[in-house]
DNA sequence: TGTACATCAGTGAACGCGCGTTCACTGATGTAC
DNA sequence: TGTACATCAGTGAACGCGCGTTCACTGATGTAC
């Protein structure tokens, strides 16, 4: 029963958004393709004649997030462009910390890329190169470009530390799991003011 | 072929250490209790004799790793005493970087442990508290307790994500991965001097 | 201290199960005429 | 535009494999007398 070539291309597309909302859940040896091609309305031998194995589509889905990374950041648009400290309260809110499956990768799958495919970890490094690169752009506004630079970088690793870091003891004690994403908040908004 | 009480109880140990050890390396997910049991030179049903289940083993294993987390501190001792800044030189080095194996629960397992059990995520809780509280306890010789508390908990957070980070564009870019390293021990330093 | 026996840590085969992947097949689409 | 046929996205059964767990069994230890 073969499709038109618009329907195959939407499955395909399918497929990626499937992986990439499972595996931030529930990480990637957390899931099976039966199910990401469940989720997306197929059978896993569908999954196939789009892609060579699972570890290809994952790099396909970690890019798919680096391509639309900047979806959050334009969530958060202030006078028509995407607002720092807008960005920064989205990022250590609640709201993400409780919701993997539509949070960013980086936070969801941190501690996992490092074992996967450099395919895997290049896409993630797309998405991070991003990140900085807003931070960046605006700590410069008020500082020197190798200061704007070290601060950036520092504030994505903490961003990534400060959802991970909450949502692993989030079970055990969500006040303090609560404390870590303010305190984080309140001490980069301490550094870059 | 039963064995004396003393060798079964580090038969016992041998189990919590290997889980530990292969967890850190390569995930919860990723290693099985075959291979886990053969790591301390036994056969998996023997890890059964000790442990209800996996997750019995990755809990108790969590709690070896809290309980003996001051042995990276200790390991950094000046003049007697664990030293704060010896302490975030050797915890953003390359060299905790690379060797996950042999490095800190906390950042090589962080994304995974908001998906397990309550068990542990207690385990993990304490050792961030504990590590917090070497923190705390340093910055509130100069500061007043309640920034000191904060700057603690950002500093915990920052620490496991700019070694996760690290590690997840090390493969794709190394440069970038030393960068982030430093770049997180400079901007740390900056805020606690 | 010596003997008889119960205990139980450890062995290794076996369990059902879900994994990633393959493949013969289907049938509507896309194309050549 | 209409017909004939090749293409190929998608189906679903089947593959070997490793997973976590169970269990009958072993035999030295620990204990009761």
């Amino acid at each position: 029963m073969r499709i038109t070539k618009e329907k195959a291309e939407e499955n395909r597309l399918a497929l990626v958004k499937a992986a990439g909302k499972l595996f931030r859940e529930r990480g990637i040896d957390g899931v099976g393709v039966a199910e990401i091609s469940k989720e997306a309305g197929l059978t896993h031998g569908a999954l196939y004649a789009h892609f060579p194995s699972k570890e290809a589509l994952a790099a396909e889905a970690f890019g798919h997030n680096a391509d639309r990374a900047g979806v959050h950041r334009e969530k958060v648009m202030v006078d028509g462009k995407p607002d720092f400290n807008a960005f920064l309260d989205f990022y250590l809110s609640t709201e993400q910390r409780d919701n993997p499956a539509h949070s960013c990768a980086m936070a969801a799958s941190a501690s996992e890329i490092g074992r996967q495919d450099v395919s895997i970890s290049a896409r993630y490094e797309a998405s991070f190169q991003r990140m900085t690169a807003f931070f960046e752009r605006h700590i410069a506004e008020t500082k020197p470009a190798a200061e704007a630079r070290a601060e950036a970088l520092a504030i994505s690793a903490a961003l990534i530390g400060g959802v991970s870091a909450a949502r692993a003891v989030a079970k055990s004690n969500p006040a303090l799991s609560d404390e870590i994403l303010r305190s984080t908040r309140q001490v980069i908004a301490q550094l870059t003011k």
